[in-house]
DNA sequence: CCTTAATCCTGCACGC
DNA sequence: TGCGTGCAGGATTAAG
């Protein structure tokens, strides 16, 4: 399930294999992952150049030579994976090939150089569309989206005013793209049992204090999931194949009966929880998380 | 404005 | 072994 470091992760594997590289030829298997692809995709993506890989939130952003960018989201089960000739120790190599059932291989870019990038997705659940770049600003999926965590504008008070008045769990406000971009169900498990905050407390009573606490929880764990190289769930893996270390340390996420190790330096030694929220498992210690 | 539920899709774990 | 069931869940849409 590619959250925020996931996406990071398969962005780092792509940019050898996609930046400065023009697309040769692209190929669609079907007309719609989880939407349709818009008019004469492959067209517009043939012999242009990606000049830059960016991401914002779960979206991969290639920035084509077009003036158009072309944006990727890998839904639960997007994988990426690299045929090079040019990247490997010897011709012809495999730089990375997954495990992937080829009948659910939808989206093919020929690069120039010999690298073939493969977009594998079996539940699609992602999606990927063209838009002007010049009109970003006015994109439906880009438009809208709360800052980074790791930027500037993510902090306390911004987690405090985006919060305010709202009714729903803490849990259910942190799947908002809208209050933080990039989390998903792992990742606000993780930075609200980091906070000691529970998931079921309602969104507007965190203020002050306790929002600099999550804001803070956010940033971490985000970011040491980066450095880990992401997580490796059931059906992830990295763009260059490499597996992510970070579901070694989780602390809640599917750790349900499990022994809590304690969140903020507490001892503890209660079982894990799971309750069900919105549909969605959550896992967190009714012990250390208020 | 807000919140909730349903929807899309396939693979896999599980119980019998 | 095989078959049915439930679960994994991000973003969108519709409904309340």
């Amino acid at each position: 399930m590619p959250e925020l470091p996931e996406v990071e992760t398969v962005r780092r594997g792509l940019i050898p294999a996609m930046e400065g590289r023009r697309i040769v030829s692209a190929r669609l298997n079907r007309k719609d992952l989880r939407f349709a692809f818009p008019d004469r995709m492959a067209e517009r993506l043939t012999g242009t150049q990606v000049e830059r890989l960016d991401r914002r939130a779960k979206y991969l952003l290639a920035r084509l030579g077009s003036g158009e960018t072309l944006l990727m989201h890998l839904g639960m089960s997007g994988r990426f994976s690299i045929l090079a000739d040019d990247m490997a120790r010897q011709p012809g190599d495999f730089v990375y090939a997954a495990p992937a059932n080829p009948a659910h291989d939808h989206v093919v870019l020929e690069m120039e150089g010999g690298v073939t990038i493969t977009y594998n997705d079996p539940r699609r659940f992602g999606f990927m569309t063209l838009f002007d770049t010049a009109l970003e600003a006015q994109n439906p999926y880009l438009a809208q989206l709360g800052p980074e965590p790791d930027s500037n504008l993510f902090s306390g008070p911004h987690l405090a005013a985006a919060l305010k008045g709202r009714r729903s769990p803490i849990k259910t406000a942190l799947l908002d793209q809208r209050v933080v971009a990039g989390l998903g169900n792992i990742y606000v498990c993780e930075a609200l049992w980091r906070a000691r905050i529970s998931p079921r407390r309602l969104a507007h009573t965190i203020a002050g204090e306790r929002a600099e606490r999550l804001a803070v929880a956010v940033r971490n764990v985000i970011s040491e999931a980066i450095d880990a190289g992401g997580s490796t769930l059931r059906d992830y893996a990295g763009a260059d194949g490499a597996l992510g270390y970070f579901q070694h340390r989780f602390d809640a996420y599917g750790r349900e009966g499990e022994t809590c190790r304690g969140a903020g330096g507490r001892v503890c030694g209660k079982p894990v929880s799971r309750i069900v929220q919105q549909g969605r498992s959550t896992f967190f210690c009714p012990d250390c998380q208020r």
